[in-house]
DNA sequence: GTTGTTGTTCGACAGTTATAAAACTGTAGT
DNA sequence: ACTACAGTTTTATAACTGTCGAACAACAAC
């Protein structure tokens, strides 16, 4: 069944180490979850939703920008954020492919 | 088609933040990934092909050993290391799981 | 314009961490 | 016993980071 036609997305070095990093962080990862639990999250409602300043907010968001974990889009005076999924599926697929196939090398 | 012979393997909150913290880190990454590149890796071999000290090797073992990342055995003299796969594919299930995205059950 | 709301950026601070170097523990073979 | 090698723990340090608060910028409505 698995034509599979979709995507690769495959991560660069860089990239591999920012989603890592980003994911890093207990906080932030909450973030992201509550960002994917709606097809798209208005930031300020993020704010009230989480103890952290909105400056704490906007440090994270940025975060999450740089690894490609999300998209913003301005809509009028907020901001709306959605969660790139391809992202995490390419993070995640790069890690198993890591550490995938066991070399013949053995001492 | 996979039999689902064992190994649920789900990660409690604190594993989870362990493994994504442990797996920030490239150098620990890299380490994780020497290791995965034989069936087990002798730790004097680590120090030898990464330009770090053996104390801070020590250092990233013990965080991978927390992380469930891997697993050790002495074997005499030297020490084996070995990685355990099924925390790599729990973590990322639960990652994908947490997305709201399913896991790649037999991938 | 002014005012209010939303989000960013800029110090500053506290806690964490990757690192080295030295001291220490353990293990193997003399 | 002693020597050599493998790995851990301790100590110190430099760099990083999550956090706040305040200043700033952008936008909407007045």
């Amino acid at each position: 069944m698995s034509t599979r036609t979709v995507t690769p997305t495959t991560l660069t070095t860089r990239e591999f180490e920012l989603v890592a990093k980003a994911l890093s962080d207990p906080r932030r990862m909450a973030l992201l979850e509550a960002i994917g639990s709606a097809t798209t999250f208005p930031c300020h409602q993020l704010c009230e939703q989480f103890p952290v300043s909105k400056g704490t907010i906007s440090h994270h968001m940025k975060e999450l920008l740089r690894a490609g974990l999300i998209k913003a889009r301005r809509e009028g005076q907020y901001i709306h954020y959605e969660v790139r999924r391809e992202t995490i599926a390419a993070y995640s697929n790069e890690l198993m492919r890591r550490m995938g196939q066991p070399g013949p090398a053995d001492a």
